[in-house]
DNA sequence: ATGGCTTCATAGTGAAGA
């Protein structure tokens, strides 16, 4: 079983980016963010043809979230029930005995920012809400954009970022209070490339240079790592034109 | 280098992302 997550920034536009991965890689689950969709606008009819169920919760020009799926998943939720939110951020399946969560937690801007206030807050209820996901459900996956470089080994260029929004220590805490559920970071459970990250900036050449974060996550509760194979970031799509300024991640699942 | 791109709302610029 193979699990993935993206943040396409804007479905519109990486349409195209997502049938074409979807048939190279042929996921079981993709869980996508920023789809900058309202609901009415979901290609539901194109992810169809493609073989695959999409399950969504969307808003115009900003946030979006999606699940595809080879088959059809069940219990969905598409706003966290301890939050009130107009931002649409987590939407949630039940796939046999697993869990699927899409999450894309807010960016926060800047730590001086009402909205950095915002997303630690957000993530209190995101946490909260996960507990009790987790007490219903022992196979619990949380996958999405998490915007948290969780260590240094995560970052480029850590003297940079020290303190800086998606690095700060409040929001470390935050993703070690998720992890602390019961989860772990599928990705630190395998040897891994130095420098590995799951984002770059469009500007300054970012990519190329190799300067970027990692910030989106696959995070697997502890009754699903036995069964984790392998967690890849895909850099592929990131070198095609046009492209999502997040990559692909993906676990493979016995 | 506090922007440098990119997207989306708009119809000339501005917000937001990370």
């Amino acid at each position: 079983m193979k699990l993935a997550t993206w943040n396409v920034n804007s479905l519109n536009v990486r349409l195209p980016h997502v049938l074409s991965w979807l048939h190279q890689q042929q996921p079981d689950v993709l869980c996508l963010q920023e789809t900058k969709l309202e609901d009415k606008q979901f290609p539901s009819d194109v992810i169809r043809d493609a073989g695959y169920i999409a399950a969504f919760s969307g808003q115009k020009t900003y946030n979006g979230v999606a699940i595809l799926s080879r088959t059809e998943g069940a219990d969905c939720v598409r706003a966290l029930p301890n939050f009130i939110d107009e931002q649409k951020r987590i939407v949630a399946l039940t796939f046999g005995e697993v869990r699927v969560v899409s999450v894309y937690v807010p960016n926060g801007q800047s730590i001086e920012s009402d909205k950095y206030q915002y997303k630690l807050a957000w993530l209190n209820a995101f946490t909260d809400w996960l507990r009790s996901e987790a007490q219903r459900h022992a196979k619990l996956a949380v996958l999405g954009d998490l915007n948290i470089a969780p260590a240094d080994a995560d970052v480029h260029d850590p003297k940079a970022w020290e303190g800086q929004v998606l690095c700060s220590e409040q929001e470390r805490k935050a993703f070690r209070d998720l992890l602390a559920l019961g989860f772990k970071d599928s990705f630190r459970l395998f040897e891994q490339p130095a420098a590995s990250f799951s984002w770059w900036d469009y500007r300054m050449m970012a990519f190329r240079r190799n300067m970027g974060l990692r910030i989106d996550h696959i995070l697997l509760s502890d009754a699903l790592v036995g069964a984790c194979q392998s967690c890849i970031i895909d850099r592929a799509p990131r070198k095609l034109e046009r492209p999502s300024d997040h990559a692909p991640v993906m676990v493979e699942m016995a």
